[in-house]
DNA sequence: CGCAAGGTTGCAGGGTCTGCAACATTGCAG
DNA sequence: CTGCAATGTTGCAGACCCTGCAACCTTGCG
């Protein structure tokens, strides 16, 4: 291990590139709301983060992946985070807490996932993409549930669906939480979605008291 | 009900797009199958076709469409079978029962499907492309269950959820069925997957046997 | 036959992304 | 302070993707 990977023991140059890599993510980000995501050329996201169009490349393998800002840091973390739960605890239920780390960075990056999440909306061409930074991410999930039931990921489909499930309810929750114009804190939204999996997707009980 | 729009009002004109379309897609799939699917260019695709580059593009529009090979028509056949749906139903079973419509079409041209599968595995940047394809019939989805159920799409995040963990667990039961070596019919598959969801994703039962 | 509709093709051109080699900066001794 | 090695940055060439445009050819139909 040569680096210490782990956030504030860094050196200069570790400081700097992370510094670089925000500064590209956010121009590309801001320009894409600005212009659209596709009328943003790579060329004008390195100018507004004003290194060469060549340092872009070296930090993003994609314009896509730079305006999504996939931060492999947080899926490793969050997945540490469900090795290490209770192992009595219900793969759903380990899950959605493991969540509260994800939800964190997230609500501090509030502004920036807003933006990201209405430039998306406009582009839907962007959404895989997004899915396809956590595509890897899902793919290792479903092993670490594999280990935590027992079961295997190449036999039992049951792994491979909670990985996707769980992604996918995910995604709406941030969403929803993103456009919403009243906002519930994430972590409600996040809850509310997961409440909804674990009775089993159930319709909503809207008896005759209301509306 | 296979292929509506075919035999009947079909001149020789169209009959020979679809020709086109088709052996481009075929071309595309085996190429990619062959050789990895980044290593294929459309050079290759058009070439194997026997059209020029450009007319590739006059039919997808990209190479990973032509590889991933969306139909449009699957898609609004299956909302269609949802809205039509006897009202009583709870949104997963008639969501279940319109899949078998869609069933039915990828058993049919199983071979293809497999290959698709194989390629996509190991090219992962396709997955993505292959949700892309269905991320507008996920969308319309929702707004079908929002409408079976009395929600809104705007202030329930319940219509998204289901659409989504849906669109989620198909992709999770073809492509199980689609690389385990013994499948199962895909029909199968499908209703352990959704059985999982119904009974809220916990932990098939290990220690001891049941079910 | 002749015309119109529509499919096919080549070409120009802008954008994305990669490999390579040179240059600049940083960290670390000595 | 001074080299040295590691690492980051940059320009350049080049392959590939994809699009608009205009010309060409085939088909359908009177």
């Amino acid at each position: 291990m040569v680096t210490p990977a782990d956030g504030a023991a860094s050196s200069r140059r570790d400081r700097k590139k992370r510094q670089t890599r925000d500064a590209l993510s956010r121009a590309a980000v801001r320009l894409a709301a600005e212009h659209g995501a596709e009328h943003v050329t790579v060329d004008a996201i390195s100018e507004a983060a004003d290194v060469s169009t060549r340092t872009f490349f070296n930090y993003f393998a994609s314009k896509d992946e730079a305006i999504t800002g996939h931060d492999p840091t947080i899926g490793a973390e969050f997945r540490e985070r469900v090795v290490t739960a209770p192992a009595d605890l219900p793969p759903l239920e380990a899950i959605r807490r493991a969540l509260d780390g994800v939800i964190a960075h997230v609500e501090d990056d509030r502004e920036q996932w807003i933006l990201r999440m209405t430039v998306i909306e406009r582009s839907p061409s962007l959404l895989p993409r997004l899915l396809s930074a956590s595509a890897a991410d899902e793919c290792a999930l479903a092993h670490v549930i594999a280990d935590r039931t027992g079961t295997s990921v190449e036999t039992d489909s049951y792994p491979s669906v909670v990985a996707a499930v769980t992604g996918a309810v995910a995604r709406v929750a941030v969403t929803h939480w993103a456009t919403s114009d009243r906002p519930k804190p994430l972590h409600t939204t996040v809850d509310e979605v997961f409440d909804m999996l674990s009775v089993g997707l159930v319709a909503p009980t809207r008896p005759r008291r209301r509306r």
